[in-house]
DNA sequence: AAATAAATTTAGGGTAGTCTAAAAACTATT
DNA sequence: AATAGTTTTTAGACTACCCTAAATTTATTT
C-alpha cells in the first residue's frame, strides 16, 4: 500500500505531466505540493525504488504504469467524493474540494465503487473534469475556451479551466453553472469581452479573462 | 488540531475508561492500541502537555473535559459512517468498522452535520451504541443482555456486545438483527442456552455465550 | 569553450511515531 | 521491612517525511 504522501506525489506528477505533455520536473513538484525540491528529491526515489516513476537523476521524471494506476485511483477518488459532496450533501461549488482532498486517501475499493453506483455512475465531477473508470479509463470531452466561440454560437457549459474558490463563487453568482446553454451574443472587438444569454434568460456581460476559464462544446 | 495517532489513543482511552469505569493503565492502552508500553508513555506525555489528558508518572491516565470532547467527536464520527456505510451503501453488519476506522479523522465539521442530516439524525448505530450528538452528549439506552431475561419475557434487540465480523456473521446468519422482537420461549436449565422466537416468525436456540453479547430491552 | 546562472542532489539535521532493552518505581509476599 | 514480581519509564535507535545549506550537474550566455 501507498503511503498518504506517496499518493500525493502521484497525483501531483500525474496532473504536472497532463498539463505539460512531457516528464515533469523536481522544482514544478515541489511547487504543487508545496514543499522543497530537496524533499521532492528524496521521494522520487523512494518512488522510484518502488517502481511507481521513471526517474533518473537530473532527467525529470514520468510515471510508470503502476504509478499512473495509482494517480488515477487517487484522482477518480477525488473526483467521485466531489460528485457525493455536490450532490448528495448540499455542499457548494467551492466547498468540495479541501475536504475531498482528505477523502481521496480513504482506502477501501468497495467503498469508491459503492459511492460511484450511489451517484449512478457519473462521468464528470463537479468542474467538468472526467471521473477515470475503475480501470483508469477517461472519457474524454473536446470542449473549448468560450472566449473561441464567435457571434451567434449556441454552446452548453462543460466545465472551468480556473477551479480556486473566488471564480467559482462569482460564477454561482452570475448564475452559471455547469450544463447550462450559452448563447453568444456579442463579442466586444476591443476587449473581447462578450455579452451572453444563458438558458434563453438572463444575458450577462463577463471579461476576457473570465470567458478563458470557461469551457464548453457547440451545442 | 490533533494528528491521526492522537485521536486513536483518546479515543482508546476513552472506551477503557467507560468499560472499566476508572483510571486506565500503560499496558492497556498498549494493547488496546496494539503497539509497546514505551510508544504509549511517548504519546501520553504529548497528550499531557496539550492537556488533553491528566497523567502521573505510573498512576494511569483519565481524560480531560478537553480530551473526553476530542474522543467523542471521533466516536461520533465512526458511529456515524458505519451507520451511513450500512444504510446508504449496503455494507454488510461485518464489513463497517475498518472503513469508518479510516473516515472517523477526516476533519470538516460540515461534513459530518450533513451525513448526520442525510441519516435523519440517528441515536444509536448499527450495533447498538448511542451516537453522540455534536455537543458530545449521549443517549443512554438501558438495555442488559439478554441472558438476563426469563421465560416468556418479550424483548426488543438493542445492541451487541462482542463487535467481531465473527459474531455480527453468526447473528447475520441466524437472522438476529438490531430492532427485532425476541420471545425467550424456554430456558435450558442446565446449559442456560435459549430457545427463542424471532418477530414471532421463526424459532431458533442460542447458547449461553451468544446470549449473553446480544442486548435488548423489555418491550 | 569558459564562465555564469539555474536546477538538482547530497549532507546533515529535525519531528512524529515506532521499537527493544535496561533501569526505575510501584505491588505483593513473606 | 526486605525481596521478588510486575508495571512503567527512560535510553537509544529506526523509518517516514520535512528542512537548510552546500555541492554538483545541467543550461545559458558570452
Amino acid at each position: 500500500m501507498n503511503s498518504f504522501t506517496e499518493e500525493n506525489y502521484l497525483k501531483a506528477i500525474y496532473k504536472l505531466i497532463e498539463k505539460s505533455g512531457s516528464s515533469v520536473s523536481t522544482n514544478a513538484i515541489a511547487e504543487k505540493i508545496c514543499t522543497k525540491a530537496a524533499s521532492v528529491t528524496d521521494m522520487l526515489k523512494k518512488l522510484s525504488d518502488k517502481k511507481l516513476i521513471n526517474y533518473q537523476k537530473y532527467q525529470g521524471v514520468t510515471l510508470t504504469s503502476k504509478g499512473e494506476k495509482v494517480a488515477l485511483s487517487v484522482i477518480r477518488k477525488h473526483r467521485l467524493w466531489e460528485m457525493f459532496l455536490l450532490e448528495k450533501l448540499d455542499f457548494k461549488w467551492d466547498e468540495v474540494h479541501d475536504v475531498a482532498e482528505q477523502l481521496e486517501h480513504i482506502n477501501s475499493d468497495k467503498l469508491i465503487e459503492q459511492i460511484d453506483k450511489f451517484l449512478n455512475y457519473p462521468k464528470f465531477d463537479p468542474h467538468g473534469d472526467p471521473i477515470p473508470d475503475a480501470n483508469g479509463k477517461i472519457q474524454v470531452q473536446k470542449s473549448k475556451s468560450i472566449a473561441h466561440f464567435i457571434k451567434n454560437d449556441v454552446i452548453v457549459m462543460t466545465g472551468v479551466v480556473d477551479h480556486s474558490p473566488a471564480f467559482l463563487q462569482y460564477l454561482d453568482n452570475t448564475g452559471l453553472a455547469l450544463g447550462d446553454e450559452i448563447k453568444i451574443k456579442e463579442v466586444v472587438f476591443f476587449d473581447r469581452s462578450l455579452q451572453i444569454i444563458i438558458n434563453k434568460k438572463s444575458t450577462i456581460f463577463i471579461s476576457n479573462d473570465v470567458a478563458k476559464n470557461i469551457l464548453a462544446i457547440k451545442k
